[in-house]
DNA sequence: ATGCCGTGGAAACCACGA
């Protein structure tokens, strides 16, 4: 089973490359995020018409997050991140697809740091590391999928001096990531590519792109009995060189099917007793 | 390194992103 995660930044803006992309990589399951489009104009039919099931959450003009599911419909099992009521911002969604739990999130930017949008973005990461918690504490096959707004570590950063007060890289988010990464989750990516320059976004401008002055912000989180099953991740860095492009790349990863239960054996060993 | 580009929405600029 192949998942991929994907800032699309504007869904109906970014339909060709999205469609594009889903006939080339053929991912079984997409999480998207910033749609920039309300509930009503997430655009089903054309990715419907290209394969796919989808459950979304959008917002007007900002945010909004959507899984897709090759061949079905993903079954929802939560919208919105529990914590908050005041907390409007579609940054979260949660569906089952073939026994995993995916959940697919947008952590609040934060800048400026300090200030009001930092603060959110701190409460933010707080209540999905509880949320994370009692899935990971449920033993069921679990991935976090995701714009983290994240740096975990300098290497994950193309000039890591210069990002050191901003709301991506500051210290209480890192921290924060490190917290939720000790609960038990394995970071994907970085499992698989041990000290390798991995990026995820680049800006704009600046020819950042060229450069590849890039951040390694979009992550998987994989619950225990996933990091076993895990074959391959990486970025589909050629998109973000497409035209009318989101200045994220898709990133995914490969879990190898689940294991057939294995033949009851005769248990040799003592009880414990 | 400062939103230098890009999106969406409302109103020919503004909020927001990382």
């Amino acid at each position: 089973m192949k998942i991929a995660t994907y800032n699309v930044n504007g869904v109906n803006g970014r339909l060709p490359v999205l469609l594009r992309w889903l006939h080339e990589a053929e991912p079984d399951v997409v999480c998207l995020q910033e749609l920039k489009a309300p509930e009503e104009k997430f655009p089903l039919l054309a990715i419907q018409e290209a394969g796919y099931g989808a459950v979304w959450h959008g917002q007007k003009s900002w945010n909004g997050v959507a899984i897709l599911r090759r061949g079905a419909d993903p079954v929802e099992t939560m919208r919105g991140l529990p914590g908050d009521p005041e907390d409007l911002h579609s940054r979260y969604i949660e569906a089952a697809v073939e026994g995993v739990l995916i959940a697919c999130l947008y952590l609040p930017n934060g800048n400026p740091a300090p200030g009001p949008k930092f603060d959110y973005k701190l409460r933010w990461f707080d209540r999905f590391t509880k949320h994370a918690r009692s899935l990971i504490s449920k033993k069921l096959p679990v991935i976090l999928a995701g714009d983290f707004n994240v740096m975990p570590t300098e290497l994950d950063v193309y000039k890591p001096e210069s990002w050191v007060d901003d709301a991506l890289f500051r210290p209480e988010v890192r921290e924060a990531f490190d917290r939720l990464v000790t609960q038990g989750w394995t970071d994907a990516l970085r499992h698989l590519h041990p000290g390798e320059r991995i990026y995820t976004f680049w800006d704009y401008f600046r020819n950042a792109y060229a450069r590849n002055a890039g951040l390694r912000i979009d992550h998987f989180l994989v619950s225990p009995e996933l990091a076993e099953r895990l074959t391959s991740a990486g970025v589909d860095r050629d998109v973000r060189s497409w035209e009318k492009t989101s200045d994220h790349a898709p990133v995914w990863i490969e879990l190898a099917n689940q294991p057939k239960p294995a033949k009851k054996k005769r248990c040799t060993a003592r009880p414990s007793w």
